[in-house]
DNA sequence: AACGCGGTCAACCGCCATGCC
DNA sequence: TGGCATGGCGGTTGACCGCGT
């Protein structure tokens, strides 16, 4: 049933904060009649969106454009989703929670047919809710008993802080004072941690990596669009190579710390997690660690970049400066190539970006000849 | 049946960024 | 360069609904 609002309620605040447009007539407040709903969406499906202020008039709508704008994004549209958010969707809401904090509309965007307010009303009525339920404070997403000792040692950890602006990549040595990790699933979904301030800025300002390109070519797969992190689309990605049958890429990422995404770059450093399981890749020291029955090795300082343009191919072009095997410093011809040419090891700018899809995973076959 | 209360969610408010003149 | 119009987004409000008493 629609009924407005009462009229008799508008205050002096109301009609200041309004914009112009909807000063200059008496235009209608409240919930939206069926018959403004027809007019609104026969209109933008006959003539598209353009210019919202145009619309009202346009449609024969008492509306100001703002209103119109809304009500088509979040409830016209045909692509929406409608219906409870599923366990998948809710997980992804609290992973990227954790990451993009109250950026509803960034939230929104990897959420195909969801609106930024309606998750960030699901949020607030029930997820919040959940968490805190959980022992886990929803702001931080930490243990709402560690709180105060968190916050205090957050205060201390902020002064020494390096900037990864500045460094370009993570200082591991300083890795017990950044306070920040990543934990992936087994779904490739964020489950906990956090990005320092720095690596938050350079996160949020990379465009969104559109998959579709690649899944196209790849019948079969499970496009999870609404993945878009590097991160997590690499986490999928390596299930989808095995350049080595002794070597499957079926792990997942565990426990990142001191993950710089630094300009169109993720490092991985200072890693805690080491699971060696059967098949598994999992971060090790600096780098990550791959696993499988018989082998273990350790792919040090090891970096992934993409392309601004957001090609997927460009999301697998690596950077390498040694790769470890559990008896020590291994490396195939193909790294030692690469390490001659480049003398500071620690030089990840100087290191050649390659794909992994061919150099890369012919390197991967040399090291895995190697152990 | 009436009332109170809490949850949900559509819609609005207010601010900011951007583009245009 | 400054002012204005507009779009976009996060925070907030308030109507509605279901449930318990």
């Amino acid at each position: 049933m629609y009924i407005g609002k009462k009229p008799d309620k508008q205050t002096k605040k109301e009609i200041m904060g309004r914009h112009s447009c909807c000063l200059k007539q008496k235009l209608r407040k409240g919930l939206w009649s069926p018959e403004e709903d027809e007019k609104l969406f026969n209109y933008i499906t006959r003539f598209g969106v353009g210019c919202w202020s145009s619309v009202p008039k346009l449609a024969g709508l008492q509306r100001c454009g703002k209103s119109c704008r809304l009500r088509w994004i979040n409830y016209l549209r045909p692509d929406l989703k409608r219906g409870m958010f599923s366990q998948q969707e809710e997980d992804l809401i609290i992973s990227l929670h954790e990451v993009l904090g109250n950026r509803w509309a960034q939230i929104a965007a990897q959420l195909p047919g969801r609106t930024d307010n309606e998750i960030k009303n699901f949020w607030n009525s029930c997820l919040k809710k959940k968490l805190m339920k959980q022992g886990i404070d929803p702001n931080t997403h930490k243990p709402l008993s560690n709180m105060e000792m968190k916050e205090e040692k957050n205060c201390a950890d902020k002064a020494s802080i390096p900037s990864f602006q500045s460094s370009g990549i993570a200082n591991s040595s300083n890795s017990a004072e950044f306070e920040q990790s990543f934990i992936l699933n087994d779904s490739g979904y964020y489950v906990g941690g956090e990005l320092n301030q720095a690596s938050r800025e350079h996160f949020l300002d990379k465009p969104i990596f559109d998959s579709s390109p690649f899944f196209d070519f790849q019948p079969g797969i499970d496009p999870i669009p609404s993945n878009s992190n590097p991160l997590l689309q690499f986490n999928q990605m390596q299930s989808q190579f095995e350049p080595n049958p002794n070597l499957e890429f079926s792990g997942s990422f565990t426990n990142f710390e001191q993950t710089d995404f630094s300009e169109n770059s993720v490092f991985m450093n200072e890693a805690k997690e080491t699971s060696s399981n059967s098949s598994n890749i999992n971060c090790h020291g600096r780098g990550f660690h791959m696993t499988n029955n018989d082998s273990t090795m350790l792919v040090e300082n090891a970096g992934f970049s993409w392309h601004s343009e957001n090609k997927f191919e460009s999301l697998f072009h690596c950077q390498f400066s040694g790769v470890k095997c559990e008896e020590g410093l291994k490396t195939s011809p193909w790294h030692e190539e690469q390490m001659q040419n480049h003398n500071n090891s620690d030089d990840f700018s100087s290191y050649p970006l390659t794909s992994l899809s061919e150099d890369l995973s012919a390197a991967y076959f040399d090291v895995i000849h190697h152990i």
